[in-house]
Order: C-alpha cells, then structure tokens, then sequence
DNA sequence: ATAATATTAGTCAACATTAGTCAAGAACAC
DNA sequence: GTGTTCTTGACTAATGTTGACTAATATTAT
C-alpha cells in the first residue's frame, strides 16, 4: 500500500466506486485535474487497468457533454478457452483456420448455430478482401480477437 | 447521465413523444425556442439521430405553416428491408451509421440481441482499425453488407 | 395575376468542447 | 545498466453549438 503511483492512486479510486455501483461515469478532464495529471493519464490507467481480461468493459464519447463510462461486467467461466483460442488467432489468420476456430466456438457451446453463421459472414471472402492477402489476414485475425473478447462475457 | 448535453434531450423529448405516437410534428422555431438554442441545432439533432438508418423519415416545409414531421416507419413491413440497409450502407459507412444499421435489424427482429452485440464486435474500432479511416470505412461496408446477404437467406 | 413581403426551414462553415493516440523522457525494478 | 512501467504534452479526432446566409412557401398589396 505504500509507494503507490499516482496510476495506482487513480486505479483505486475508480475501483472503490465500482464496487458499489457496477458502472461508473467520468468527465476525464474532471478526473484529471482532480489528481493532478494531464487528461491522457486517464487513458493510461484505463488502458492497463481496466481491460476486458479484468472484468471491464469501457465506452466513451467525444464533444460537449462527453464522458468516459467503465462497466464492470460478469465473466464466463470460459477464460482459459477463449484465451487458447486468442493466441492460436494471433496477429493474422488464414481463412481456413478461422473456419477452425468458429468451429471450436460452436462445439464448444460458447455461440449456436445462428451466431456462427454471422461470424462466418464477417470472415469470408467477401467481407475481406482488400486484394492484399497478409492484410485481410491481420484483419480478420483483429475481428475473430474483437468477437472473442466479446464472448468472455455476459451481456 | 447527469451531464447530457442539449442535443441528447431533445432527442429524447421527441423520442418520447414518438414511444406514443408513431410521428411527431413539430415547428422548428418552437422547439428551438422551447430548449433555448438557435434554430439550425434542431436540424442537427434530426441529422445524427433521426437518420433512415435508425427508421425514422424526417418530410418538411417552409414557409407559414411550415413544419418538421419526424415519422418512424416499421421496417418489417417493408419487403425490400435488406436491400434498403444495404443501400444505406454503401461502399463505406461510419462507425456511427453502422451502429444504427445494427439497431434497426435489432428493432426488425431480423436478428436478436447476442447476434447484434456479435455484429458490434465485428465493426468496431478494435476489430477495423488499419489506419486509414476511409479503408476502414470500406471494410465496414463489406462486412456489414455480407452480413446482410446472409441474414436475406436465412430464416 | 404579379410583385413584394413575411414566414418558415435548410446549409454550411467557424468555433467550442470534449476524448484518443503516440512518442519521448523520467522513474522504477532488477 | 537494462528493460519495464509511468508521466507528460503535442497533435489528432469526434461531437456539439452557433450564426450568417440561402431557399422555399405563404400572404398581402397592387
């Protein structure tokens, strides 16, 4: 507890709130000026504080009466599985092993039939195809990972 | 949800009359008056937020007895639903139309609410994220609009 | 009828107000 | 010393607000 950073500082204040009321909404200059730091501190701490891998989920918007808002969600017991299948995707991914990993998603429960047939749209040929093939792979590699952060939790 | 700003409350005054009564006419002077800002902000507010894509049809006149007639139209009972989403989409689309494009499935029934939150994770900006904000746009398009041809064969 | 005037709404660009990104340097842990 | 984490600020992007100018329509005067 001691010689906490002011990272840790801001951390903790925002956990404090959260664990009393499941979401909670800033004005990130506000927060800012009230520890002291410049605005983009905010987004540091939220970055390597509050990501999907700890529970949390974050929206924002920009302009007049814009806000930053951290919700603490539910995860699903199906961590380990989604992360085996995070890094098998890794920074790109060919279309035939997406297929694989849609495939793992179904037989395991985690998405039904219909679900699976959405993904499937996402990813193929013609949803992707930049005419670049290592960038349609990185692409799609970003989407399955973005799908599969979703499905660590309930919503 | 303290802090919103002006445009998110007329939209919602007049999405509140609109939850009652299927269209909502108004005189842009009034409501401008009536929320105590310039005029043109009510064309702003029915610009971003009352858009096709969300299933509203905004008709106007000027002149003495001019209006602004916002009316919500039921996109099922439209045949050509999946062709008019996709021509809304078009060769590329903004994070913030394909949000209402998602919505309006939604709202259809077209697809239900895991199916929507997994078509989210497709299109947003941690899934699409190259860099160039117009080839993302364009890989949005072409994700949404293979979605869409999906969801037209389906069910 | 036509022209002038009044009464509405539409467009657009400037400005204001927020948050996001990124990279450099500082501080810290080992 | 080296590698990681933290801190900072310049620059960027998204969204909202305002007002001057334009366009359409209705009403009134001739």
């Amino acid at each position: 507890m001691e010689n906490q950073n002011i990272s840790d500082i801001i951390e903790s204040y925002l956990k404090q709130i959260l664990a009393e009321s499941q979401q909670v909404e800033i004005r990130r200059a506000e927060i800012a000026n009230q520890f002291n730091v410049v605005p983009s501190q905010i987004n540091y701490v939220i970055k390597t504080r509050f990501t999907i891998q700890d529970g949390y989920v974050v929206q924002s918007k920009r302009g007049g009466g814009g806000y930053i808002r951290i919700e603490k969600v539910k995860l699903l017991d199906n961590l380990d599985f989604i992360d085996s299948l995070v890094s098998a995707v890794g920074d790109q991914i060919s279309r035939h092993d997406s297929l694989s990993v849609v495939r793992s998603l179904f037989e395991a429960g985690a998405i039904n039939r219909s679900e699976a047939n959405i993904i499937l749209a996402a990813i193929n040929k013609d949803a992707i195809n930049t005419g670049d093939r290592q960038a349609d792979e990185q692409i799609r590699a970003q989407i399955l990972i973005s799908i599969l952060n979703h499905l660590r939790y309930e919503s």
